[in-house]
DNA sequence: CGCCACTGTTACCGATCGGTAACAACCCCA
DNA sequence: TGGGGTTGTTACCGATCGGTAACAGTGGCG
């Protein structure tokens, strides 16, 4: 709790040029644990990677497990800034909001470097509830539901908790699908269904 | 290679009474891989809790990465069961099959025991392409995708691919969300949207 | 200059990982 | 009464896991 960061404000130290230990520490543990999976990397593994040693990393994280949450926090940020940048051009139409979201889901999932969403995967590897990232996946979850019941209800649509929970199924089942399909995969379809559901609901 | 069973068909092993000690092993691999995860639980646990020691493992797997591909084998078979079960007593009805199957599912999903789909979470686990049992998950998904489109163009729907990947990412989405949420997750609407999604498919 | 925060290095800790050798007991069947 | 196949037991292997102690350098700033 105490040792993250030792003296100095943060933002103080990023407005010096080169990149602290720290942060070097930090991106690439986000990019091996996105690419490989949690349990997958060990602590050696990231800081050898990011040209430094474990004892570096432990003067920087209380623990591995604090570096996970850290890492899912951040997961978590990107997306609702990703979410937001896609609905801002369509404020006050949350039908353009939601196809626009999908239709962006749907590229951003098709990339190749995809993994799918690190969030969803940690839910899979996470099973202990004591583990400090597994409130941050449920939060996240649960926020991603609101939004799209939201959404629903914000395009008048008929029984908007049904369509919500539909219009999240399918980006959740995109993510999932990457994992195992190469670029052409169902998640290609994914637009049209949500399309099609939006209309049926007379959205 | 050779020393997964020594002598004896194993059908006939199965005839005598009690069980074999490498069933019982199998059996609790089986539940704690599931519960768990792959890489959460070790050769050691799995011999432990199933009231034998390591060496017994190993005089019936060859490896643990073996015994995560028998266990997704396993899986794998024990989900085409149930499908055809579903879908037996509707044959010839591809739009009724299609809805006993989303029942079932919502059903199976929301139990208290569930923790999604065992091959969904392995395909977050394991990502070596090396690993014996990463083929088997995605010859499942690959089945599942291929099953879901032949449903949608047996009920003669209009654009029956794109149908039956949505159905399919409903599907898997389902077993995401089930990760994250207790019983009255986004899950439960899965047959509602499912319903939705072939009427405007003219299904 | 001297101080101090930051970093690198090395060695170590106990625990667990997947996997193996050697030997003693057992039980069924010939 | 034998075996032969199946088990249990113990000890061990090298490697890696998460995490720590102690010390040597280095850079910037007062």
């Amino acid at each position: 709790m105490m040792n993250t960061v030792k003296s100095e404000d943060p933002t103080l130290a990023e407005q010096a040029g080169r990149p602290r230990v720290r942060d070097r520490i930090f991106e690439t543990a986000c990019e091996l644990f996105y690419r490989h999976g949690i349990r997958a990397v060990g602590v050696d593994a990231i800081a050898c990677e990011a040209g430094t040693n474990k004892m570096s990393f432990y003067r920087s994280f209380a623990s591995k497990d604090e570096l996970v949450a850290e890492y899912l926090r951040f997961k978590d940020r990107n997306f609702w800034i990703w979410w937001d940048g896609i609905v801002a051009p369509h404020q006050g139409q949350p039908r353009a909001q939601a196809e626009a979201l999908f239709e962006a889901h749907v590229n951003k999932t098709c990339s190749k470097e995809s993994r799918g969403c690190g969030l969803a995967n940690a839910a899979v590897e996470i099973v202990e509830d004591e583990h400090p990232g597994r409130a941050v996946v449920i939060a996240h979850k649960s926020e991603i539901r609101r939004r799209f019941r939201a959404l629903a209800k914000a395009m008048q649509a008929r029984e908007p908790e049904q369509l919500g929970d539909a219009l999240m199924l399918l980006m959740e089942g995109g993510y999932l699908a990457r994992l195992t399909f190469p670029k052409g995969g169902p998640v290609s379809s994914a637009l049209h269904a949500a399309r099609v559901l939006m209309d049926a609901h007379g959205a």
